[in-house]
DNA sequence: AATGTTTGGTTTATAAAATAAACCAGTTTA
DNA sequence: TAAACTGGTTTATTTTATAAACCAAACATT
């Protein structure tokens, strides 16, 4: 079997967490995949964007308790890009 | 469950074809993995040496009919770490 | 016997990505 | 009201990946 090419937005190991912890709940708060990631806000952010400008993740901003408040969900071709992701991995993994 | 580290040497598309197919060959030449990875060959030579620098693969210069020729084959630390790796990852996968 | 071409690479330079550090607006606490 | 904290963003630095240039030796051509 050939090596299929694996998405370069995704093949980084902190997006392809918030992907995996995303398409699991449908949607998180900044704080929560900061928490879930162990990963520095600064990071986060931009890998939030990347993820953003790619369309696999749909980013609002809002305001709770008096605190700004980020709210992430995967959209439907940030999905599709996952599962062709891991799709693409098997060609590189044993059977 | 939590995310495990993806080693960073692995965690490129090259390299892990690369030890992907040592792995399932045990041994091959500069060549054969220059055509089964369709990488250019001075890609190759980088990334070799940085799978040979981490000590999960190793490389051997000879001649063969008057031409260079570099074989590689992977190390047992190669082996576990491509192991490691491919259940690193999933952590990050649907189940 | 020079001239060009191919093999089998390495080295160096450039582009892209990941990460860390610095910063900022607003809020709460002392 | 000053300090410290929340919830981030922006910018700078480091690391990676990739591509381009190069090289030595072999072979083929005239």
């Amino acid at each position: 079997m050939d090596f299929k090419e694996l998405d370069p937005i995704l093949h980084s190991q902190l997006r392809l967490a918030i992907m995996s912890l995303l398409i699991s709940v449908k949607e998180a708060e900044f704080t929560f995949l900061k928490e879930k990631t162990s990963a520095t806000a600064g990071n986060l952010s931009v890998q939030l964007n990347k993820l953003k400008e790619a369309g696999y993740v749909e980013i609002v901003k809002q305001f709770k308790n008096n605190y700004p408040q980020t709210i992430c969900k995967v959209t439907p071709v940030g999905v599709d890009a996952f599962s062709a992701y891991v799709k693409a991995l098997q060609s590189y993994l044993p059977k």
